[in-house]
DNA sequence: CTAGGACTTCAAGTAGACTTGAAGTCAACT
DNA sequence: AGTTGACTTCAAGTCTACTTGAAGTCCTAG
């Protein structure tokens, strides 16, 4: 009785990740994780697997699709299991994506802030709450806001 | 011909606001805006739609639902068009939601960069890529990451 | 060997926020 | 008056990220 399988059935990866088995099975269809099968047709993860799942959800947090997690999680190596260098440029990537969203709210922030003081009752005035009325016609407006 | 007109037809509101006629009435749908309408049965908007709706364009960004926005928008006065202090008190509202987004993602960045430095290849002592495996069978995990 | 929990696939359902299409009406300009 | 673009409703479709259910198979403890 091995303290460390090194193989892991999907329930397992399951309780450890906190992530359904259903939703490990869609993250493998869609490419983001992968899977050895037994003679009886099951899947088996290797250890490796749980670090690919919780990278998965923290990259989730930032805001990520999985198809942009898929993409960057295939930058790291097929050959190997990825070691610390690997890991740590896919972090240094997101970290990137993490500062610029908190910026982006920032911004956000002290718009509604400058906003609060400035009165706010002129459509011609206001840049939060009025950004599209001064480009009628452009097609650009209020969605600047969203991406 | 007078240059603000004070009824404006849905399409006028689409490109002032730079959101679609469709979401504008999935909007009115939904409760977040309303219009009166023509003999002819087309919407006419107020002015102040303008305003709603880039508000609730903004509160998107900070990742509120469109239910969420629209009680915080029925808590504005029916009787009157709101005024300065009625949207002061939902940007100030909104304000307190925006900041605790930003500390979340600080944090989520700090525990990244922790484990940028952290050499990150022991199961058992990375906090950012691995909080589940400590966790074992417990059911929690990884999930903690996602509200 | 057998019971029963864990696993398999596949199809369909869910939620939020819209978009698209069909079929038809309105309004504004000439 | 006629044309044409903007408008109307309603149903159905789209996208993401899963979940749920049905029907059946595997694997391991006893």
């Amino acid at each position: 009785m091995p303290a460390l399988p090194s193989k892991l059935a999907i329930g397992e990866v399951a309780s450890r990740s906190g992530v359904r088995t259903s939703a490990l099975r869609y993250y493998e269809e869609r490419g983001l994780i992968s899977s050895e099968r037994t003679t009886g047709g099951q899947r088996r993860y290797a250890r490796e697997t749980l670090r690919r799942v919780a990278v998965i959800r923290a990259a989730q947090v930032l805001g990520l699709s999985l198809e942009e997690i898929r993409a960057a999680l295939s930058e790291l190596p097929r050959a190997r299991t990825p070691d610390e260098h690997d890991w740590e440029r896919l972090s240094q990537a997101w970290r990137g994506t993490l500062d610029a969203r908190i910026a982006e709210l920032q911004a956000l922030r002290d718009r509604l802030s400058g906003c609060i003081g400035c009165g706010c009752l002129s459509l011609e005035r206001c840049a939060l709450f009025n950004p599209g009325d001064r480009a009628a016609g452009a097609g650009t407006g209020a969605q600047y806001l969203l991406r």
